[in-house]
DNA sequence: GTCTATACACAGATAGAC
DNA sequence: GTCTATCTGTGTATAGAC
């Protein structure tokens, strides 16, 4: 729960954003989101329309913030390679899951075009971001020419986020790094 | 909604399967079931001891199933990467996401030993069954000998995952085969 | 076995006092 | 701005009639 060091405002969005990524939409309640906050059911009321408007706020700062995250990876020194190694390789929270991917799991999140288009406008965005890098690799001569940007962008993400699948399952991280491990190897640049 | 040509407990688990798979747990109330099960409050607990016992009987059906098409791709005639093709490949419902793997998003869930378990199980054993197909193609050589299979498995069974969460973010299953198909180069045998 | 009735806490939102 | 009522429906479960 959150100190008065934030406004009330401010301290309903922290509160919906760690909720929503411990619990998802459907499982996060205004009730638990004001508990958290050290707020009444006026306040919430007041800063916002309603609980898809509060949740609408903390998705899409929480979208920014990932989006910030990865390109300070991806953004970094290095080759092509070095730089998506960073990626996959960032201090990350494996067992909570993706903050932004465990939303597409969401019957509602999903079912409202205004809640999934931060989801989908930052997957996307990474998505491309990767892609850029391995045209680049592959300009470089780092990376072999059959290979396509947008195929390995996908399959990049798509490894991150099934990672966490599988660590959740399994209980432990390790899963997530084994897959990473096994992605890297077969991505790994032709030592000429 | 189910008609009576099941039995009432077979209506019960079915329906809770299918809430599960669209909705999640946290997201499915008894409710629910029982208007999709046309079945009344005390059909339920009188099969069930609540919620919690339908769900792990729906869920361990649903686990069951999924590890038979599996195999049925898994298992198949051809070479182990051709294997691993037609695992990738296979027809999938992408836009509903894996029944098994959503369910580590699920706060409840994960919370409990006796939900989880079946899913851990399941995608352990998926996990497993790929590593064991590259091993064999190790083996015969189709396969670059510094190649993990654990790894493999785990990266294969992560681009799986992820990929439902690039499509349903996306709102379309080009995504998931677009990660597929990154993978697959990636992963494609020497053509020595 | 299946039904309806009942119970009580919670979800989500509104009203109006301070 | 924030608070405490208050409200209607739902979530989950039990009781007891048929």
């Amino acid at each position: 729960m959150y100190t008065a060091l934030m406004s009330t405002s401010e301290r309903l969005i922290e509160s919906t954003r760690e909720l929503l990524w411990e619990r998802g939409y459907v499982g996060t309640s205004p009730k638990a989101i004001l508990e958290r906050a050290g707020a009444g059911q006026g306040s919430m009321y007041h800063h916002f329309k309603g609980k898809p408007d509060l949740a609408l706020t903390a998705i899409r700062r929480t979208a920014e913030e990932l989006r910030a995250a990865a390109e300070r990876a991806l953004g970094g020194p290095g080759t092509p390679y070095e730089r998506i190694v960073a990626y996959l390789r960032r201090e990350r929270a494996v067992l909570r899951g993706c903050p932004i991917g465990r939303l597409t799991m969401d019957p509602d999140v999903m079912a409202n075009d205004e809640l999934r288009a931060p989801v989908d406008e930052t997957l996307t965005w990474i998505r491309d971001r990767i892609a850029g890098i391995v045209e680049e690799g592959k300009a470089q001569g780092q990376f072999a020419p059959e290979l396509d940007g947008g195929e390995i962008g996908a399959a990049v993400l798509a490894t991150v986020q099934g990672g966490y699948v599988l660590a959740r399952a399994a209980g432990s991280p390790a899963a997530f790094d084994t897959a990473v491990s096994g992605l890297l190897t077969l991505l790994a640049p032709r030592t000429a």
